[in-house]
DNA sequence: CAAAGTTAATCAATCGATTAATTAATTAAC
DNA sequence: GTTAATTAATTAATCGATTGATTAACTTTG
C-alpha cells in the first residue's frame, strides 16, 4: 500500500515544518524532529536522505502553488485593482494560516550564509513579487493608478504581512490579541489585516478615493 | 589600561554582532565567533561567561539607544506629521546602517522556542512601537490625520522596513540594485524607501493631500 | 522468501564549556 | 628604580554532551 508509506512521509514533513518553523533549522535537532514525528530517527534519512533533504522536502511541498494561484488572478479578465485586491487577499491566506512555514522560508532567507536551499526558494519568491509588481505597473500605465513606486509599494505589502508573521509576541501585545490562537488570527487578525491594507493602498494608488 | 581591554570586549562583541547575524545564534558556532574575532575561544567565556552571556552582550549595547532617539523626537515642539517623518527616518538611519544587528533581533524573535533574551528585546521593541503609535493616535485626536488603524499602520512602517532587511537577496534583484553594497544601500536604497515611506503615509494619513 | 520498512546501537565530528599551565601586566616592598 | 609578589590575560588541551548520519539486526509486508 502506497497510501500508507505517503501518509507517513507527509507527516513527517507536516511536523517537520512546524518543528522547524518553530526552532529554526539549527535549532532543530533530528532527534527533536523525529521524536515529534513519533518515528525512529533513522527514518529521517530513509526516506529523505538527510536533514537538509528533509527540509528541501518541506519547502517543495508549498513553494510552486503560490505562484500558480498568483499567475491565475493576473489572467482573469478584472481590473487591476481587483487582481491586487485578490492577490493580497489569496497571500494573506496562505501566510496567515501556514504561519509556520512562510516563517521558516523567511528566517532562512534572512541568512547571509545559506543553504543551497535558499537558493531554491529566493527563486520562486522572486517571480511571485514580480507577477504582483506587475499589476502595479499595468495600472500605472492604464492610468487608474498613480505614479508610484511599485517595487517598494510591493514590499510594503508583504512586509506588512512578514512582520505580522515574525513577531507575534510583540504585535500580539500592540493588537491586544493572541495572534498564537488559531481562532482570533483567522476572525479577527486576518480581516484586520486585509482591510488595512486594501485601505492604505486604495488612497495611495486609486485616483479617485475621494468620492466613495 | 582599562582602555585595551574594553577595546578588545568591543571588538569581539562588534564580530559576534556580524557573525550573528549573518549565520544565527544557532549556526554561529563559538570556536567560529572566536576565530573570527582573532581570539581564542576561552576568552569568550572569559570576558562573556557563555556565548548567551556574548549574545546579551550584544543585544544591549544598542538596544536602549533607539527609543531614547524616539522618545526625544516625541518631545519635540512640532507637528505629529513632522514627529512621524523624524521616526521614520531616525529608524531607517539606524536599520539600514547596523543591519546586522536587526536582522539577528528579528530572527531571534521570531523563534518561538526563544531564549530568554528574546524577552529582553521583546519589551524595548514593543515599547518603541508604542511611541510610535501614539503619533499616529494623537494627530487623530487633534483632527490633522484620519481615522486609521493605527497599529496596522505601525506594523506597514516597520514591516516595510524589515522585509528590506531580511530579504536582501530578492529584493535586491526586483530592485536592480546591490543591497549588500554599503554605498548603494546609503545612497540609492536609503533616499528611496524614505521617499516611497514618506508618500505612502502622506496619501494615507493627511487629509489635505490634494493641493500641494 | 525476497523487499521494504523499522529498530537500537553506534559512528566520527562538532558543540559549548572548562581545565591547568603559561605569559603579561599591575602592585607592593625595599 | 629595581625586583619580588600578585593579579589579570591568554593559551592549548580536553571535558562530557550532542550533533547528523550509518550500521547491522530485526520485523513486517507482499
Amino acid at each position: 500500500m502506497v497510501t500508507k508509506k505517503e501518509d507517513k512521509k507527509e507527516h513527517i514533513i507536516d511536523t517537520a515544518e512546524r518543528v522547524f518553523g518553530e526552532f529554526g533549522y539549527e535549532g532543530a535537532s533530528t532527534r527533536l524532529l523525529a521524536s515529534e514525528a513519533g518515528v525512529n530517527m533513522a527514518m529521517l534519512n530513509y526516506y529523505f536522505g538527510s536533514k537538509d533533504g528533509l527540509l528541501r522536502a518541506v519547502l517543495e511541498r508549498r513553494i510552486s502553488s503560490m505562484r500558480a494561484v498568483l499567475e491565475d488572478i493576473y489572467q482573469q479578465p478584472i481590473t487591476n485593482w481587483q487582481k491586487l485586491e485578490r492577490m493580497i487577499e489569496a497571500y494573506l491566506n496562505r501566510v496567515l494560516t501556514n504561519n509556520c512555514f512562510h516563517r521558516l522560508v523567511q528566517r532562512e532567507l534572512s541568512l547571509a550564509q545559506r543553504h543551497d536551499t535558499a537558493d531554491l526558494i529566493s527563486e520562486h519568491v522572486f517571480l511571485n513579487l514580480k507577477v504582483m509588481r506587475q499589476v502595479i505597473v499595468d495600472g500605472m500605465a492604464d492610468g487608474t493608478f498613480r505614479e508610484v513606486d511599485a517595487e517598494m509599494t510591493i514590499a510594503s505589502v508583504i512586509g506588512t504581512k512578514y512582520y505580522l508573521l515574525n513577531s507575534t509576541d510583540i504585535l500580539s501585545r500592540l493588537l491586544n490579541a493572541d495572534m498564537q490562537d488559531k481562532v482570533q488570527l483567522e476572525e479577527v487578525i486576518k480581516p484586520r489585516v486585509k482591510k488595512h491594507l486594501l485601505s492604505l493602498l486604495k488612497s495611495y494608488l486609486l485616483k479617485q478615493n475621494e468620492e466613495k
